[in-house]
DNA sequence: CGGTCTCAGGAAAGCGCTTACCTCAGGACT
DNA sequence: AGTCCTGAGGTAAGCGCTTTCCTGAGACCG
């Protein structure tokens, strides 16, 4: 592995010279030195070693990104805003699966923290167990002690810069949307009772129920597509006077409508985040949109530029109701 | 930023002492320095910096991995299997999204060399272009000659540990099966006529119209869902005597099956990859199906476990029609 | 009771790079 | 002619950690 030291050694210049060089410092040079440093450098395929330069440099460049799994098309959206803000400003990109799991959030913390990354954005872990939300934020304390900054996607136990998805308000305009129609007797499909972004939309949802007077019967899955097909299964089973289903994401939706189909049934269905393939299943799906990208854009943003004052900044984005052919009067 | 200097001064030992404690080397150490040790770690917070134990030790610990976008399922899919094994073996992975541009390849593959990462797997980049993959190989060599191992998901040209996804038999597969339900007029909607998949697809649809002295319209698009929407309209309207088509991706054959609806037109479609998707549009794909995690997982592993002589390996994964509901006899 | 082992712990030399500071010519000025 | 810049380059001190080698003190032996 050639080093600087090689580079210079094979120029004939000190590697002060080589280094600045090599990395355009505002430092005149004669271009003779210029020409045979460079020439070195092609020679030797010298590539420099990033953790000898992040050591003496003692600058922050990468940044972390722990979300709960980038294959999910819901955070890969997220992530895809997050990329280009920060690749925009030049920076590393590390992303850590935590699968929910805080415990493994807490490690990725750490792991980040240890490579000096300069800021981390935290989305999908809005846990309401107190515990383990408090030994994290813990841990985010101590990382933004040492000059590290966190942006959070979602509600959080953690005070700091956030960007927050109009959660409650999506739910309300689902909910809306379904006793508008008509619907009396509704289903909703919730993810984990113990996510804050569950515990939101389902209030919306009942907002929008006692403004109706009415109740929403409410089952809890876990926001993919097969645990929705389950549980509509036995929904459909037990309780046929239901004629709305809301599933409180689109992968729930998807596998409530193939439970209607292998029934030979045909409720409503609302799904949530209007991900790509809502359009494409049939009848094509009736949604509550979040504007997942941006989502990721203004969290790398708010990350990335540091705060004015220390205060936390919040930013708030709105949900919004894309009617398609899944939804109909009972 | 608590340094490992400030631990041991806090807990009255010498940096050495401090460091093997935290290390869990195997030197011996009294209970009493280690538990004060231990203690200071605690009250400071200390993270120990990874930039300068990799300086240190000059241990590569973590991979890179490339591939054309993360957030594109069939990516996902396997990165999924790449992670996998990754973080089985203690391995910290960095992704980088290349989006099919060998300019930018090629720069991650230097920032991945310079981070010390101790092997690359690349997925999704088999160029034809030769100037592109000549210099792309290039820095492949330059990686490998500093002791750094590469994978490469799919035909390359570097030659080196491969995993290979049988797609010309899987291209066979699908041309075989609309030969054989009496299509006769087929449409082959490929993908950029520059990456290998897209050739070998291709080559084994070529195969099997061959062998039925038949022939197959081809036109190129780009493997997104919306180009397969356009370029099927287009085929729609132009060449009315078609019956079946053949995408060589699902997001296409999605996007045919979209056009194929807004034209009141029903001709037999069948995608490529069986992403989870396929089983969810209506009606529901007929696909050829490549066990993409395992893919990743195989590419991980070859790529972490060093050539046993310094023999290229090769392995063959096998592709497999998945019969579903948008083919039948014209 | 002197000599040899063992063991706990420390001193210090790097790992590969950046950069503040220093040196040394050669002009420009007075 | 002597002083002072100014440019071009080198010297060396770290950045935070690991690890080799060394030291000093008991334990043990003959």
């Amino acid at each position: 592995m050639a080093t600087l030291a090689d580079v210079a050694r094979h120029a004939g210049v000190s590697t002060a010279t080589a280094s600045r060089i090599i990395n355009g410092s505002p430092k005149p040079v004669t271009e003779e030195l210029r020409a045979r440093v460079l020439a070195a450098v092609a020679e030797l395929r010298y590539v420099p070693n990033a953790h000898a330069q992040m050591l003496a440099r003692s600058n922050r460049n990468a940044v972390g990104v722990i979300v709960h799994d980038v294959s999910d098309p819901y955070f890969a959206e997220i992530t895809r805003g997050l990329q280009r803000v920060a690749t925009a400003n030049g920076r590393l990109v590390i992303i850590c699966n935590s699968f929910r799991d805080p415990g493994r959030e807490m490690e990725y913390i750490d792991l980040l923290h240890a490579h000096q990354v300069a800021a981390i954005v935290i989305a999908g872990s809005g846990y309401l167990d107190s515990t383990a939300a408090s030994e994290l934020d813990d841990r985010m304390r101590a990382f933004e002690a040492t000059g590290g900054r966190i942006a959070v996607i979602g509600r959080h136990q953690h005070p700091g810069d956030a960007v927050l998805p109009d959660n409650e308000e999506g739910g309300y305009l689902a909910g809306r949307h379904l006793f508008e129609l008509g619907h009396r007797a509704i289903a909703a499909i919730a993810g984990p009772p113990s996510l804050t972004t569950t515990v939101d939309r389902l209030a919306g949802l009942h907002r929008a129920a006692t403004e109706q007077g009415a109740t929403i019967h409410v089952t809890h899955s876990d926001f993919t597509r097969d645990g929705g097909e389950a549980i509509t299964a036995k929904l459909l089973a037990e309780d046929p006077s239901v004629t709305a289903i809301a599933a409180l994401n689109d992968s729930m939706a998807v596998g409530a409508l193939a439970a209607m189909r292998a029934a030979g049934r045909r409720l409503s269905v609302i799904g949530f985040d209007d991900m790509p393939i809502a359009r494409d299943v049939t009848p094509a799906l009736t949604s509550v949109r979040l504007p997942l990208t941006e989502l990721g854009e203004r969290a790398m943003t708010l990350a990335l530029d540091p705060a004015a004052d220390g205060t936390p900044r919040t930013e708030h984005v709105p949900a919004e109701l894309i009617l398609r052919e899944s939804t109909w009067s009972p």
